[in-house]
DNA sequence: GCAGTTTTGATAGTATTGCTATTATTTTTG
DNA sequence: CAAAAATAATAGCAATACTATCAAAACTGC
């Protein structure tokens, strides 16, 4: 992967900054320090003084690059979905049978992501880990409408609607291939976290080949057996 | 419901509570106002001191029933899960044919409730939607693995363990009940959420139906097709 | 290389939150 | 009716989530 995306940039929709911290050192920084700090401390207990902090500058000035903390999880959370199309789109190109494309893409969303693929100055292991138990906090807010409208989501839904093209390809009477999607997507999270934190209401254990296989026979399953007429 | 469950009390493990709130008038007007309070602010913007001034009580009064405001969360979607048991008991009781019994318990599960189901104090319809957009806060937490070590998920996995004995009656070689039970639990609430307000990353409109089709025809998909050995 | 602009640092301040503590007043109970 | 328990009233405190101001650096065009 870092060679495949060492000259693409992940595009975050612009509503998500004040400036975009893509184009300085410091906002490097804060980017990077800021998924550390929040894979520590959990979000709740990350603040802008301590990311200021960890980065040796007064929170005044992170400010100038995010409105609040929420919004930059949404721009972290957003940068993981684009980063994640971009797999997908990898392990589906040049592959023609449609089963086969839906597979791949569930083993690269289901992998627990390792160190060594990190690329520039984000730390996607760790990222995986916000996206796993912080991710939803950037929904569910009373904000969501609002939010929606102003493309905070946009990423997620590029994702999902790639995963759609896959569906259609497999099964294009399925009256539900958004409704799938994203319940892949969330169930894939909710099942990491509950095999870590609250074994007694999984069968996933630490293995990712578990899951995988839960995802994929659920997937699989209803593709093959779901009604078709809306 | 109101007849079935009149004289039931719905069991809230003791680690949730300073004092039991269904032990006083004002315990109850705790309960029953920051339902009202939480659904209408969202709980980041849920504070006991809001609460106070809804109950015509000092914030300090609170603190003598719960610790703080995520404890009286837990509480409340505690409270919402034994209630849900009951009536997915209820929903099964006399019920022979396994899969029937399922299809009923995704039945009272995905229904909204409507108001005039409430019995006591809490108002049921409100307390959904509660769960629905705030349930999850509830354990994405850093404290997790010590709340659900005190208990604090225990009518959690209750239901969850009525929806495995079920599925394991329709398919007792199937090597992921547990998997299935809390996907089928969140992706309800998930797609819920996502119907009423990021509706382009889903297929269920409004109604219940398409909902209740969806979940229906992946537990069932899922339980036909999927494999046997693990 | 220097004037002008932009970016950052340093510091202060403010309203709100999430509590804890104290004492007075009710209410309940034996 | 006395003792105990529950509640009200009030105060206080450290931390949070910002906003504002002004000076110092750092880059920019010429």
């Amino acid at each position: 992967m870092r060679e495949l995306l060492g000259n693409l940039k992940i595009q975050i929709p612009e509503q998500l900054f004040v400036k975009d911290p893509d184009s300085s050192d410091l906002g490097r920084r804060i980017v990077e320090q800021s998924i550390t700090l929040i894979d520590e401390l959990g979000f709740e207990s990350f603040t802008f003084k301590k990311l200021g902090l960890a980065i040796g500058s007064p929170e005044s000035t992170i400010y100038r690059y995010f409105e609040n903390k929420h919004k930059l999880l949404v721009y972290l959370i957003s940068w993981y979905w684009a980063w994640l199309e971009y797999k997908v789109a990898f392990a589906t190109a040049n592959v023609s049978a449609c089963e086969d494309q839906l597979k791949n893409s569930i083993g690269v969303i289901c992998e627990t992501v390792k160190q060594d693929q990190n690329f520039s100055h984000v730390n996607e292991e760790l990222l995986q880990r916000i996206v796993i138990s912080e991710s939803s906090k950037t929904f569910l807010t009373k904000e969501i409408d609002q939010e929606n409208k102003n493309g905070y989501f946009k990423n997620y839904k590029n994702l999902i609607e790639r995963l759609v093209r896959i569906i259609n390809g497999i099964n294009p009477q399925y009256n539900h291939p958004r409704t799938l999607a994203s319940t892949l997507l969330e169930a894939n999270h909710l099942q990491k976290f509950f095999g870590e934190h609250i074994p007694a209401i999984t069968d996933i254990g630490a293995k990712d080949e578990n899951l995988i296989q839960f995802i994929e026979s659920m997937t699989l399953s209803i593709l093959k057996n779901g009604p078709e007429r809306s």
